[in-house]
DNA sequence: TTATATCGGATAAATAAAATCCGATTTATC
DNA sequence: GATAAATCGGATTTTATTTATCCGATATAA
């Protein structure tokens, strides 16, 4: 019932991406420093968000990451469903027929209004407003 | 993410007892059985839900099982947190210090708001609730 | 006293998470 | 071009967690 390092890493590696802007290239080993991310598998993770098109990665001599959409229209679902997949809280949520007893099992629709409400949640926080409240807090310092 | 086997199976275990009432002793490998649960896991799970007084152990010859609170006051949460302590989405929700970047992230807050959020919904079922809307499924065959 | 059960600590097996390695490829710069 | 700086992506390794099982000890009914 927690998330996995993974995701972790790779909110954070967006959150850094859109604090830097949009159209910026920053570079793997930057990203990993900063954010404190074991660099290979910072790698593999940016594949996985690279396939998602939350961002585009560029080869070659002073490579990086790049953010592909606005933090206004990226959300936090968007980054760890790109990593975990989709987001659910029991097998028989995505799959009835996994359990004997789904056809008369009520406690798998609490699993299921819990995911929804857990989707939502996480559908609601944009990287926009996350980075927007981080700043609010820095500056009244 | 996801639920473990563990709590699913505890779960079918107090399911299985509130439906046979709360003073019953049922063994365990009746109740392995019928709910499909490895019978010597159920062992250990039953060992937890009886530290949290969920369940009473008889031992000896008829032993086995036995609800200790009535369905109406036991609650999805109190069985999940039983086997599998404190129930949160990022170790930073419990500890904020096992994060170098907790004293200005946001992405904690939401985190914290998703695992009350989700600890509530478990929180407002019963077992009893349960037990109800299963039987009514049936009887409306 | 015997048969039936669970206890509870130790251990094993299986699976998943976390991380690393390295040859191939791509690109900027000299 | 040649070279250096990056990442790719598949394979592999390491570590942690989950999912069990085993077994001598203990408790109880008949």
């Amino acid at each position: 019932m927690k998330l996995t390092r993974e995701c972790e890493y790779a909110v954070r590696c967006v959150l850094y991406l859109s604090h830097e802007g949009k159209e910026i290239v920053v570079g793997r080993r930057r990203i990993a420093e900063e954010m404190e991310i074991p660099g290979p598998f910072l790698g593999k993770i940016a594949q996985q968000l690279a396939r998602s098109n939350i961002i585009e990665i560029v080869q070659g001599s002073k490579g990086g990451f790049r953010l592909v959409p606005s933090p206004e229209k990226l959300t936090l679902l968007d980054v760890i469903e790109a990593v975990m997949g989709k987001v659910y809280l029991n097998d028989c949520v995505l799959r009835p027929d996994s359990c004997f007893r789904s056809p008369t099992c009520h406690v798998r629709l609490v699993w299921k209004a819990a995911t929804e409400r857990l989707r939502e949640t996480l559908r609601k926080t944009s990287f926009a407003k996350l980075l927007e409240a981080e700043s609010e807090y820095l500056s009244s310092d």
